[in-house]
DNA sequence: TCTAGGATCGGCT
DNA sequence: GCCGATCCTAGAT
């Protein structure tokens, strides 16, 4: 694994996050997140994300324009990560998207970690925040800078068939319409 | 100030 | 399949 960044690899900017939710959450997959922590880097690829699209998704911490201290890195440019606290126990870890102003994000619920031939998928929005070391504070942090945590593109490419659409998790509350919205997008796992 | 409940996970039956 | 852990946030009082 490069010290830093890969020759090939390119960091995710402002433009790639400011973009309809949707469509950063399918490119997403494939992706790189590295974290750097005390001079250390690891990287895994995202192979599980989900879309949350602002005020008018009841499923969505900002929904109906909400706007209190703890989500407050949703509503900035897109690219700023929002880290919060679930259940007391788990960090879940969400980059906003579209733009300032608009309290729309994506959140990453499964990386893949190993070898490129021989990867495992760490599955849970939980144990990935674990596996990386990433809680309150990369809260607010903006990924298309930060030197602690990014998002690379190495030029994986996904094939549409390998993507698997379906219902978000945990979200029955928000009532069939909106927790049927078939916004978590899977890579579908290798053999093994 | 008080209280309810949550974008989860792992262990147990 | 069920249940408890654990604590912060948000809204009510």
């Amino acid at each position: 694994m490069p010290a830093v960044q890969a020759p090939s690899a390119r960091r995710l900017s402002r433009a790639d996050f400011n973009r309809p939710t949707l469509l950063v959450a399918r490119d997403l997959l494939g992706k790189y997140l590295v974290r750097r922590e005390r001079g250390h880097t690891r990287a895994a690829m995202i192979v599980e994300v989900e879309a949350y699209k602002g005020p008018a998704d009841r499923a969505a911490h900002t929904h109906g324009g909400r706007r209190t201290p703890r989500v407050e890195p949703l509503y900035r440019d897109g690219g700023t990560a929002y880290v919060y606290l679930c259940y007391g126990i788990h960090w879940l870890l969400n980059f906003s998207t579209v733009g300032e102003g608009k309290p729309e994000c994506v959140l990453i619920r499964g990386i893949a970690i190993g070898d490129d031939d021989d990867a495992d998928f760490l599955l849970g929005p939980g144990r990935i925040t674990r596996h990386l070391g990433i809680d309150r504070h990369l809260d607010g942090a903006d990924v298309t800078v930060s030197d602690r945590l990014w998002v690379e593109d190495r030029g994986v490419r996904i094939a549409p068939r390998a993507v698997r659409r379906g219902p978000r998790v945990g979200v029955d509350y928000a009532g069939p319409h909106w927790a049927g919205k078939p916004w978590r997008y899977q890579l579908i796992a290798p053999r093994r």
